[in-house]
DNA sequence: ATTTTTTTGTACCATATCGCACAAAATACC
DNA sequence: GGTATTTTGTGCGATATGGTACAAAAAAAT
C-alpha cells in the first residue's frame, strides 16, 4: 500500500484523464532502475513497464536523468518510511539494530529476478561520479544513515548500554558499514542466512554479546 | 611498471606486427570500465582510449562482454598483486591492517576524472545480477577478502594480540565491511582523510585502542 | 621477388536509443 | 452542442551502438 500524497479520486481534472497513477509508474520505473542501473535501462523498457509511451514519461517525470532522480527520491523515501518508526521508538539498541538490518535486508533481498541491492550504493558505483547532483543526493543519503545510527549509538550511551570508551560516530561508520556490506552481498547473490549472520556478528562486536 | 608476462622484445612473430601492446591496452579499457561501468563504456570510448580501432579490439580480447571480464580479471590480479606482500610478511596486526588499507584507498581514489571506487563492488552492482558467470567471480572476490582478513585475524589471535573472546570470522567479515564502505564513500566523492577517520576507527573496535 | 601470415583501418549493417512532433482522443467548461 | 484543455499514441528522426566484412599494410618465410 504505498502512500498516495495529494490525489484524492476526482481532483475534477481538466482535460483527457491519465491512464496511469504516477506513483505507481514511479514506483515500477523504480523497480526497473535498481535492477540494471542508469545506462542499461532503456527508455523502452521503462515504457513496457509503466504501461506510459515515451511522451507521457516524458511529460510526467521529465527525460530520463530526471526520472531517475525521481525514483532515487522515492526509493529514500520508502526506505526512510520504512526505518523511521524503528529509529523514533524506544527500545534497547540491540533490538533497535536488529529491525534496522531485518528491514535493510527485506529491501536488498527483494525483487521478482534476483536480488536488487541498495539502491544508493548502486548509484555510488555508477552516476555519482559524473553527475554532482546525483552524488550529492548519494553523498546525503551516506550522511543521513550514519547520523541516524549515531543517535542511536548516543542515546544507548547515555543509557547504558555501551562500554565505557564507545564513540558513538565511530560505531555508527561501522554499522553503516555493516549496511553497505549487505546490500553488495546481496546483489552478489549470498543467501539472507549468511547475510544475517553477518549481521549479528557484527551487532556483536559493537554493542557486546547478547 | 605495469607487470609484462611473456613477450621478450622480439619473439619473431609472423604478420604485421601489433601497433599497441595488450597490456597496456587492458589497463586502459580497465581504466574506462571502472569509470563508467559496463553499460555506460562503448566500444568507441574504449576504441579512442586503447588506440586500438573496433576490429583489433574484438580481435585481441572477444567481445565487450569478454573485455569486461578480463579487465576485472586484471583489476583482481593488481589487487592482489599490491596487497600480497602485506598478508604474507609477519608484522601486528594494527599495522597490517592500516597497510591494508591505505593501500585500498590509493586504488579506490586513483583516476584522473574522479575517484573510482572498487570495481567488485561497482560489478556487483550492476552486472551480477543477471551475469552469472560475472556473478561468480564477484562472490569469489568477497569470498577471498574475507578469508585473507580471518587468517590475519587468526594469526593475531594466537599471537594473544586479540582480546579473548574474539572470533577471526566476525572480525574478518568487519574489516571487509569496512573496505566496502570506503569503496562506495570514496566513489561518492568523500576526500581521503575522512576515509582514513573511518579506517582508524574501524581498527580501534576491531583489534582495541592503540 | 613472391607467397604466406597476421594486423590494421575503413566502411558498413542492423539495430537500439533518446527525444519529440503531431494528430486523435477524452474530459471539463460554456 | 461547441470549445478549450489535457493526455494519449503513433510515428519520425537523428544519432549511437555493437559487431563484422574486406581490402590494404607490414612483417616473416620461401
Amino acid at each position: 500500500m504505498p502512500p498516495k500524497a495529494a490525489s484524492p479520486p476526482s481532483p475534477k481534472r481538466r482535460g483527457r484523464p491519465r491512464a496511469y497513477e504516477p506513483d505507481v509508474a514511479l514506483g515500477k520505473a523504480l523497480d526497473l532502475f535498481r535492477k540494471g542501473g542508469f545506462a542499461a535501462t532503456s527508455l523502452d523498457d521503462l515504457s513496457a513497464a509503466t504501461g506510459m509511451n515515451r511522451p507521457s514519461l516524458y511529460g510526467a517525470f521529465g527525460d530520463k536523468r530526471e526520472l531517475y532522480i525521481k525514483s532515487y527520491q522515492r526509493y529514500r523515501d520508502d526506505a526512510r518510511a520504512a526505518s523511521l518508526d524503528i529509529f523514533r521508538q524506544e527500545m534497547p539498541i540491540r533490538q533497535r539494530l536488529a529491525r534496522i538490518y531485518a528491514v535493510a535486508l527485506d529491501i536488498y533481498l527483494s525483487g521478482e529476478s534476483g536480488p536488487r541491492g541498495c539502491f544508493t550504493v548502486m548509484t555510488a558505483g555508477s552516476e555519482a561520479v559524473a553527475d554532482p547532483e546525483i552524488r550529492a543526493m548519494v553523498v546525503d543519503a551516506l550522511l543521513q544513515l550514519d547520523r541516524a545510527f549515531a543517535n542511536c549509538f548516543r542515546l544507548a550511551k547515555e543509557k547504558g548500554e555501551l562500554r565505557e570508551g564507545a564513540d558513538p560516530e565511530v560505531l555508527a561508520q561501522l554499522a553503516s558499514a555493516t549496511i553497505h556490506t549487505i546490500a553488495i552481498r546481496a546483489r552478489a547473490g549470498v543467501p539472507r542466512e549468511e547475510l544475517e549472520a553477518i549481521v549479528n556478528g557484527a551487532i556483536e562486536v559493537m554493542v557486546g554479546k547478547a
